[in-house]
DNA sequence: AGCACGCCGACT
DNA sequence: GTCGGCGTGCTC
């Protein structure tokens, strides 16, 4: 007997590697099985949901212990050639097993086997029916009679609509059926198209404007990578939406990736406003139902733009012209927890690559990886330098904590800043990027602060909750009023938000005040009634943290106060200046977007270090530079090339001993690799477990991946491994 | 990951 | 004497 052809499957497990099966029954299944098909199979005692990666003439495994495919569930692949070579190229790159790799371009529906296409049923009434219908007939039979005139009068009705229409019409259907007079299809949703309409033609462009369109629309049809590096307010959007137009000329389809759905409903909405036609948004807070729904509009090509959050970089968009990915600095495209860690803007230039598109970043704080690109020659930069309008640049000044004094975490140059702008009728914005009331609770007597059991860190005070909560782990316990060591009295030290909010109207009485951070951003719709008292006036000070930096827009506010630029200035993480120069530069850019001009203070107990210094005279450019030198002597990314093994254990002790012995493993590093640690977690204890990192470093990315290559292997076979939760993560975005 | 099999403590 | 703990091993 010759040897049989097998299927080689791909099930979402933590396995790296293929399981073969035999070819279905084929009564059942005559149709031809390919590679992106979705079958299920028998596996151990259960049966799975698997994707066909490929066929082979034969088997490794012996021909007695093969199982058959038990049913094929896709007519067509639901991944193509070019997607599963980009999961395909993850897998590889991120070191993850493919199973699960593929499992995350797949919506759970999907996994777990319904039908990919939509279709609906559909009836018409038959040349001979309409002839009938005229004639009166069916005279006999008044449902069949009623149920013909209304599909002569309604072509094409589904049956979903029948129903409401004509109901209890299928008998009448079987005997029309049968007399040749209507007539059933299933249609693939896909089909039933609309047009693209340009719903408003949108402003006159600038000439940057103008210059990164026609850059970006000449390499329509073939790979480019830009950086559309535009200060706030410059009108990226409007770039955007320019280049999606031509796409949609042209009969393509385009592709954007946006960091936070729910944080950027302007995008979405820039969009809808714009073009009239179906669009996919797929994001995180979808139900399963809803985001099936999405993935299945672009799978069938009926959505024409496809707009969605890290994720979506997978989403199926039949003949692609174009990715955008706004913010691509963002760190929430780098998917850091969980199994498969990987980078939705890194994947996108990769499949624009493969697709042979253009992909445009876009960032009015790029990524120092992406200006390196560019200083590299491998990148366009297209840069938008001015505002809109008359919007001026904010002026950006520094608050020296040291010589000024405040009053609750507030400085007396701030405060009086604030008194003037909001006397000249604008808004202010406050950020400090902490929320709650104050981050410690101590006692005055003994000195004891209130800890996380569960974790290395302090509880936060939340004073109108009344609680006491651990940011990281999400403990929750009452708020105690003494000491529960010595009975003595306890006190609130350090600033939130909250207690920002508190001192401001201390300080400015029967002014409205609103508050922005994620206590107060409970449900949908918080977040819009935050806007609409700014937008509407009704609102003069936002207290807010990083929320208030993404997306979206306060025309009226001119001036911003920076409560404490300092955490990130000392911090162990490399990467810390760069969020720090983005965060600052982001909160500024929301100070004098309408006509009045912005005002920007930031206050700092170091104002003379050196990356305030270079980002306040020569802006974020000058910061990026500044920076990238010193990562270059360094030897840090982009000057190399990461890797970060992490664990998490109930001791330190076996955390570390599982890092420990897979550094063994490696002995004399290879040359241009260099391994660091392990140690444990800047905050070893997370939620009652302990954590701990190895860092690889590769002066390249081929001589981190082929290190990688040849020790994870070893290290998976590691009997200390079993008793961690461990995993790898290529390019880390942070380090503890 | 599931889900088995397989040897050692507190219960009917 | 059993129920059940999670260590180890396998799944085409």
């Amino acid at each position: 007997m010759p040897p049989a052809r097998v299927f080689r499957v791909a099930l979402d497990m933590p396995l790296k590697r293929l399981f073969d099966y035999l070819p279905p029954d084929p009564t059942f299944f005559a149709q031809p099985v390919e590679p992106g098909m979705r079958v299920r199979v028998p596996f151990g005692r259960q049966r799975l949901v698997g994707v066909v990666m490929s066929s082979a003439d034969s088997s490794d495994v012996p021909q007695e212990r093969l199982k058959s495919i038990l049913e094929v569930l896709d007519p067509s692949p639901v991944l193509d050639a070019a997607a599963l070579e980009l999961l395909g190229w993850a897998a590889e790159y991120y070191h993850h097993p493919i199973g699960e790799v593929l499992a995350s371009a797949l919506p759970k529906a999907l996994r777990l086997g319904v039908k990919a296409a939509a279709s609906e049923e559909r009836w018409t009434a038959t040349l001979m029916g309409r002839e009938a219908c005229t004639r009166g007939e069916p005279r006999r039979a008044p449902k069949q009679r009623e149920l013909l005139t209304h599909l002569v009068q309604h072509e094409g009705t589904t049956a979903e609509a029948l129903n409401e229409a004509v109901p209890n019409w299928r008998d009448a259907a079987r005997s029309l059926t049968d007399r040749g007079w209507i007539d059933s299809a299933d249609i693939p949703i896909a089909s039933i198209e609309k047009p693209v309409v340009v719903r408003t033609p949108g402003p006159e462009l600038r000439e940057e404007q103008r210059t990164a369109v026609e850059a970006v629309r000449g390499a329509l049809g073939h790979f480019g990578a830009f950086v559309l590096h535009g200060v706030t307010g410059s009108g990226k959007t409007e770039v955007y939406l320019r280049l999606v137009e031509r796409v949609l000329e042209q009969g393509r389809r385009a592709l954007v990736l946006v960091p936070e759905i729910g944080l950027t409903p302007q995008l979405v909405g820039r969009f809808r406003d714009r073009f009239d036609t179906p669009m996919a948004v797929l994001h995180s807070a979808l139900t399963d139902t809803e985001r099936l729904m999405a993935w299945r509009a672009a799978f069938t090509g009926r959505a024409r733009i496809v707009l969605g959050t890290r994720s979506a970089v997978f989403a199926p968009v039949p003949n692609l012209g174009i990715i955008i990915v706004d913010e691509e600095h963002d760190s929430s495209f780098k998917q850091h927890e969980g199994g498969f860690r990987y980078s939705a803007r890194d994947l996108a230039v990769v499949r624009a690559q493969r697709a042979d598109v253009p992909v445009v970043l876009g960032s009015a704080t790029p990524a120092l990886e992406t200006l390196h690109n560019v200083g590299g020659g491998r990148y366009v930069r297209l840069p938008l330098q001015h505002r809109a309008g008359q919007a001026e640049p904010p002026r950006m000044a520094l608050v020296d904590l040291r010589t000024n004094a405040g009053h609750a975490g507030v400085s007396t140059p701030a405060i009086q800043a604030i008194e003037r702008h909001l006397r000249d009728d604008g808004q202010v914005l406050v950020f400090l990027n902490r929320r709650g009331y104050a981050p410690t609770l101590l006692c005055t007597s003994c000195g004891w602060i209130a800890p996380c059991e569960e974790c290395d860190a302090r509880l936060t005070v939340h004073m109108s909750a009344g609680r006491l909560r651990c940011h990281h782990c999400g403990a929750d316990s009452a708020l105690p009023s003494r000491c529960p060591q010595c009975g003595f009295a306890v006190k609130p030290v350090g600033q939130g938000t909250e207690r920002i909010e508190e001192g401001l109207t201390t300080l400015f009485p029967g002014v409205p005040l609103v508050r922005l951070d994620r206590d107060v951003v409970r449900r949908r719709g918080d977040m819009e009634e935050v806007m609409r008292r700014m937008a509407s006036g009704e609102a003069r000070i936002l207290v807010g943290t990083q929320m208030v930096t993404k997306g979206h827009d306060f025309p009226n506010v001119t001036l911003v106060v920076v409560l404490n630029a300092d955490q990130g200035l000392f911090s162990t993480d490399f990467r810390a200046p760069e969020r720090l120069a983005q965060t600052v530069v982001q909160v500024a850019g929301r100070a004098g977007r309408g006509t009045k001009p912005g005002e920007v203070l930031i206050q700092t107990e170091f104002p003379d270090h050196p990356l305030l210094l270079s980002l306040l005279t020569e802006g974020y450019e000058g910061f990026a530079r500044t920076a990238l030198t010193e990562r270059a002597q360094a030897s840090w990314p982009p000057f190399s090339r990461l890797a970060a093994v992490r664990d998490s254990a109930k001791t330190a002790e076996s955390a570390l001993e599982f890092l420990t012995e897979a550094r063994k493993l490696v002995g004399v590093p290879p040359r241009g690799l260099r391994l660091l640690g392990p140690v444990p977690a800047a905050m070893s204890k997370r939620a009652g477990r302990y954590h701990a990192q190895l860092l690889i470093e590769g002066t390249d990315r081929s001589s981190l991946h082929h290190f990688l290559d040849s020790w994870l292997p070893a290290v998976e076979q590691l009997q200390s491994a079993r008793r961690v939760r461990w995993a790898l993560d290529v390019d880390p975005i942070e380090l503890f």
